[in-house]
DNA sequence: GACTCAATTATGTATATACATTAATGGCAG
DNA sequence: CTGCCATTAATGTATATACATAATTGAGTC
């Protein structure tokens, strides 16, 4: 493992390991700038740098004239891992296999426009399976607004999945996921062949280029097969 | 909504809005250093500061020599916040109410040893729930470590949620966190006010200081009430 | 004691400058 | 054409300096 060996990465890390070994408590005072400075014998700049990116990292507050403090953490944050499912499913070494239930273009209806910010225009409709190993994996649902990205109307999804097409193809700038739970009903008791009333999690995404929705999917695990695991973010 | 008039604030505004309204798209090179300094009148070390902001936060990506490049964005890692439970609530103007249902420190029992990769020692073992403006909102199960957080033995819990506790008195360095959906046990049922078998999703964390488990905690939302949300790109 | 206001002090921003580092480029030799 | 190498142009880091800004401090006043 490389790392820096910048003076303000070296300062950084200092100060980052002080803090997580419990030395310099959540709203302990750390050293003022001028105080570092000349331990490291460095110039205010260059501390100012190293103590700035452990600001925007949520680490270190500072309120002028006081001095800089080591943050009350409210907010654990962690990188949760949303893996395209076709490959999530060759990783396991399972043969991945897809169900296209339903395609249609259709002019936006009200959940449409609802779920895609849209005012009209056409969208296409998508239902499909994932397979893992001939057992149902996820049910997906899937809206692409067409007048984003008008080119998804001569893709065979029967082939590709939309997830992977899009993901490969399509740019975009945000994303917004949402996941709950919830009975399975009808509709996943076929689709999933489980029992009625079986927890289910269903996975939500929003995907954005600019202020524009390119597409909603709602994808349904399984509970009793599926886990989204996530790892805290230093 | 305050923004800051800084120009290294307004460089990063501007190139943030050229990225997400797709005028810069992914692969894109944006202007060299020298030639913004120019456009926005202001030194280089302005615009590098304001570059090197956007690199940290992953829309850009630079090269020598070659140039600054707007990001590929990976879809697989969105940002999951997970708040405190005590301040989630109060954020949403609820009163919040705690009830500690057990509190027990005993030698640590083999589930407790899985649960916190120790060979043996002492565990403080708590169940609590976290109520909403008289609601039952969550159950939590939780282990501490008490070879690693002797203080926690202390601590009277029916005062101060656990996690709040630990979030702000005992410093980690990482964390894993599964998410599970499941059907609601006769537990869950008494705890919550919930119906037998209905949908429940349930958040596990695991918490380390270097090496050490400090702490495993288990929560259980009633489905219908709770959701996690996730974004890619704040 | 309570209030006002100016001095103090630490952080926040910006600049001009310098040199280091890296890699694309283009010329030269084979 | 190919491979090597010096040039060059971009980013990366660090410095000394300057002034702005905000909040604490403390002196002076009522």
């Amino acid at each position: 493992m490389k790392q820096s060996s910048a003076i303000h990465a070296q300062i950084r890390r200092d100060i980052e390991a002080r803090i997580m070994s419990g030395e310099w408590a959540p709203g302990t005072r750390i050293p003022y700038e001028h105080q570092l400075m000349a331990s490291y014998g460095c110039s205010r700049m260059t501390v100012n740098r190293a103590l700035r990116a452990l600001i925007e990292a949520g680490l270190l507050e500072s309120r002028r004239r006081a001095g800089t403090f080591v943050s009350h953490p409210r907010i654990h944050r962690a990188a949760l891992e949303i893996p395209d499912i076709r490959d999530e499913i060759a990783a396991q070494g399972e043969p991945y296999r897809l169900d296209l239930d339903r395609r249609e273009v259709r002019a936006a209806s009200e959940e449409d426009k609802r779920l895609l910010q849209i005012d009209g225009g056409a969208v296409l409709a998508l239902e499909c399976r994932h397979h893992a190993g001939g057992r149902a994996y996820a049910l997906e649902r899937r809206l692409i607004n067409l007048s984003a990205v008008p080119q998804a109307a001569e893709i065979d999804f029967a082939a590709e999945p939309p997830g992977s097409w899009l993901l490969a193809h399509v740019p975009w700038t945000e994303a917004e996921h949402r996941i709950t739970a919830f009975n399975a009903g009808a509709k996943e008791l076929v689709a999933l062949g489980i029992s009625a009333g079986a927890a289910c999690m269903a996975l939500e995404r929003w995907t954005w280029r600019g202020t524009e929705r390119i597409t909603y999917a709602r994808q349904v695990y399984p509970g009793d097969r599926y886990a989204l695991v996530a790892h805290f973010r230093p």
